[in-house]
DNA sequence: CCTCACTTTTACCAACTGGTCAAATGTTGA
DNA sequence: TCAACATTTGACCAGTTGGTAAAAGTGAGG
């Protein structure tokens, strides 16, 4: 299924414009809302010739999906166990507030693959991400409980910082409709961030 | 296009269930996902049959979005300018956690809708929500102006609290996934939101 | 019982879509 | 230059899908 690893500089060049193609077009239309034909046409290239690089539809999607997900969970990885606990989660959230503005269309497509149950990515989830978050989670409740930060449900916190950095990716055009199309959000978004979770997890 | 009111018993039973399985199935699978033997299936009519109550299926999808926007912002539209600030606004978030666990189709209906642009209530969000939130945003810093919850951009405020209801029922599958399949998420995120917003808002 | 409007179904279609195939065209290294 | 291989394309297909047409069934009031 997965081809070994481009050689040609032609198919290094395609496989890389297909993706990028393919990433345009299943962020903005969903799995099944997508063509092979709007993505042939993104890329610039005919369709059978697509399915000369990936075999079908799911394929170029399954690809995307692994590409983006380690890069996706990276920030998370990076939290510190060593480090100041409030500057490291302050931190966390601020590089999860770069990803949702610099790949949002990568943003939109999680977003979209899990709000349709995950039908692709749920055995990720249950093994690899678990783990990840779980570990994390411990290393926030130990902080709290050598009374470094407040304390505070520690999975729950996880999901809140997903939730409102993701929020300006996923939901960008809402933001957009409410503070107006020429407003950027982001440098507004990060003090507010940066406050709330200062003021939630500060001791004192 | 919108039919006079349903009139006789029957084309009010059908109409209900065309509408229940539409929800079923769109929030399910996404509008273009979705087909319309599936709802038919689902509502136990025949395809041409459901199309004789409602033209299209672009028909169905749009009443429905019509008729499930009132009921969501409802919870922003209770916010009460007289009542004690930080109690409104902790209200206002049980009140958005109570719709994320009790209509989560409705949730991932529209959050799916937004996440592709909004290409059929973009004019609404810009006109009404705007000028919802702008009120209701005008409304909290009036409250911190008189000192009476602590200082914080109400916009974002009201993104955040948008953000982590919602996030529960539109993401569902990874928080069970992270949480274990068994674990009732809602206590919990009740509890930790409570708390969230009690510390970023209280006064000293 | 009969009429007339409402409801439902059967049969069907045209457009779209993912995918195939064989032939044609490029490209590369000996 | 030429053989071998990689890439690209045009023509095509079968399944799906939204939607239509017309006939058949249904039921309430006269």
């Amino acid at each position: 299924m997965t081809k070994a690893q481009p050689q040609t500089r032609i198919q290094k060049k395609n496989t890389r414009a297909i993706l990028e193609a393919a990433l345009e077009v299943f962020s903005a239309n969903g799995y099944r809302g997508a063509t092979v034909d709007m993505i042939a046409t993104k890329a610039g290239l005919s369709k059978p010739n697509l399915l000369y690089y990936f075999g079908s539809k799911e394929a170029m999607y399954t690809a995307l999906l692994e590409e983006l997900l380690d890069a996706w969970l990276d920030p998370l990885r990076a939290l510190d166990a060593q480090g100041e606990p409030l500057p490291e989660l302050l931190a966390y959230v601020n590089r999860k507030l770069d990803l949702a503005r610099d790949f949002p269309r990568e943003s939109r497509l999680f977003a979209n693959e899990i709000i349709h149950g995950a039908p692709r990515i749920l055995a990720v989830l249950k093994s690899d991400l678990k783990v990840l978050v779980d570990e994390k989670a411990a290393v926030i409740a130990h902080w709290s409980a050598q009374g470094r930060i407040e304390c505070l449900d520690p999975h729950h916190l996880i999901f809140s910082i997903w939730s409102m950095t993701q929020h300006y990716a996923d939901f960008d055009v809402q933001v957009h409709a409410i503070l107006g199309a020429d407003h950027d959000p982001y440098p507004d978004a990060r003090q507010y961030l940066e406050t709330l979770f200062t003021r939630i997890l500060r001791k004192n």
